[in-house]
DNA sequence: TCGAACTTTCGAAGCGCTTCAACACTGAGA
DNA sequence: TCTCAGTGTTGAAGCGCTTCGAAAGTTCGA
């Protein structure tokens, strides 16, 4: 193994010298400086992670709870993670991956200065972690957007400006009954705060447009179907559709486009997802992009300001924007 | 920050006593160990991560590089990650997650003295990093099957094995046209070697069971449906399918049960998937599981063994099985 | 010409842990 | 009684790095 000693050897300074040519913190001659990093070079050096962080007392390392547990959104997760860790790189911060996604993980990481900061994701409105992590003394952002007392900075997605953004976009198009096809029952019933928050938006939104809209449960594989046939032979003046699903998305388009076909009219359909996720289903009248990477990476630069300037950011929500309609039927 | 000097005068002994208690590398008494676990619980003490590593020259810490751009197989990649943290965690380990897919990001890692070992997903047959892997000194295993010198350790599934269980499982249902729809072109053109692996044991099994067997790739969103109808129209005699794109899956399934319905017959469909995706698509005459929660453990379970044992374990492949039906048409 | 004020570099003291050599005991065998 | 092996515990030497205080060298105005 290279050491620093081994670097300034060869480079004929001390080993201070090299540590500030890395470090940038104290002013070193243009000289010198290049006499060090040929040697850092030559010798191929990378300076011990674990000493560094001894003596430093920092990481350079944020430890990030993703649920891995697959569910729902795998897509959505995928690209927040990745978000994550390419921004973590830009700010010369590494990823360590949580295993579980208790408290106990959260500790186990911070107290054995494993990390310098926590990154949280998939949070509930009264979840435990959150009272953890105020109580660790870590710097910490959560993704997601717990009710409230917020004692923790949060990044998420305006879920709510979403569903304002949808009604008025299926407005627009002329439709004056409109339903909320969304999240499976059990994210519904536990009043996830997505789902509550797109809810809240679409409804206020029907009211303010004057059109009736309903909100529905769905789940997210093949039944989905069932669900989507039920509630259009129930509500047979619904045109309007607002999904927010993706495990169903394309039952569900594919469905309403066949009622559709059989009962005459044009349904409309408005996706929210992500958008890669939009381009692949035929039929869309437009979609809503979930900026999922962009989530990642946002909180991921949060959290690195609060680390280098202290600051206590409080909550930051990234705003939905139409992608514009890809297919057509 | 709690050290282990506080725990050490806490329990009234020196400070590599608490550090024997915690390794269990000397023999302690049970008077003395009672004290100063009690004492490491009172103090809530968790060793120092960094210098741990820097004095005992490993980190209990294993980089995964993992394929984070959103591609074909997002669920695949979630189980397969799922099960290496949850294995490592079991075995001590903490999971890095690498920030690229390259060789720089694996040098860095190792280097840097940050992970005891090297987890590489997604290798292709004559991919540069199997190199840099060779070179580094680290233990490391990837996870699939490139082809060449076999100079790293692999775990992959069996996909040849799938390919013959497949056959004869369609031939058993009385098929004797069969069609393999597989991964979208580009895959196919790559000749990755899963796709390849999969192929061969498919027509090898094919021509031992005297029947005619052909292999078409397949793009992974709606367009799959296109594909899959020219493929039936202009091999009528198709009824036995096996299909492995997760993407398309869906798509393909309702394509050929409405192609069969159209026409009279009951084509048969055996799927390669993860469980959970095979249980939501309805109608599939059978599944074969890609386990690809334990393939990450048993990854896992491989750099471990090598880390523990320097025994040096080359190939694993894990066997495919039959799930049985799940859904009827 | 001398010292003040910089600029550049260095020496050494840790950071918190592991681990080796060695020490203090205890019994058992001679 | 003395030695020897075994058991339990300790002191101290690092591991490779950062960072503080200070030394050495340089410039400049009085």
């Amino acid at each position: 193994m290279v050491t620093i000693a081994d670097v300034a050897q060869k480079a004929g300074v001390s080993i201070s010298t090299v540590s500030y040519v890395m470090s940038g913190k104290r002013a070193i001659s243009q000289e010198t400086r290049d006499r060090v990093e040929k040697a850092i070079d030559s010798l191929g050096f990378s300076p011990h992670a674990g000493a560094r962080s001894l003596a430093s007392r920092s990481t350079n390392v944020i430890g990030l709870q993703a649920p891995l547990r697959t569910g729902v959104d795998v897509h959505v997760v995928m690209q927040i993670v990745t978000g994550v860790v390419t921004q973590a790189r830009k700010h010369g911060y590494d990823i360590l991956l949580l295993a579980s996604d208790d408290s106990k993980a959260l500790q186990r990481a911070a107290k054995g200065s494993m990390v310098d900061a926590l990154l949280v994701m998939d949070v509930e409105s009264d979840d435990p972690r959150i009272d953890t992590l105020s109580g660790l003394g870590h710097p910490s952002v959560l993704i997601g957007l717990p009710e409230g007392r917020r004692t923790v900075p949060c990044v998420d997605f305006d879920f709510e400006a979403a569903g304002w953004l949808a009604v008025d976009r299926l407005v627009a198009l002329g439709h004056h009954r409109i339903a909320l096809i969304g999240s499976p029952p059990e994210v519904m019933s536990r009043h996830t705060s997505y789902a509550d928050r797109l809810a809240r938006g679409f409804l206020a939104a029907c009211e303010a447009n004057g059109v009736t809209g309903t909100v529905h449960a769905c789940p997210s594989s093949a039944e989905s179907v069932a669900t989507v046939d039920g509630v259009m032979t129930e509500n047979p003046d619904i045109t309007g559709f607002f999904v927010h699903n993706e495990g169903a998305l394309p039952h569900v388009a594919a469905t309403i486009a066949q009622r559709g076909r059989q009962r005459g009219d044009e349904p409309a359909i408005v996706a929210l997802c992500p958008d890669d996720v939009a381009r692949s289903v035929p039929g869309l009248a437009d979609s809503i992009a979930v900026p999922a990477e962009a989530i990642g990476a946002a909180a991921t630069d949060m959290i690195c300001e609060i680390l280098s300037s202290g600051a206590n950011p409080a909550v930051r929500l990234l705003p939905p924007a139409l992608t514009g309609a890809r297919t057509t039927p």
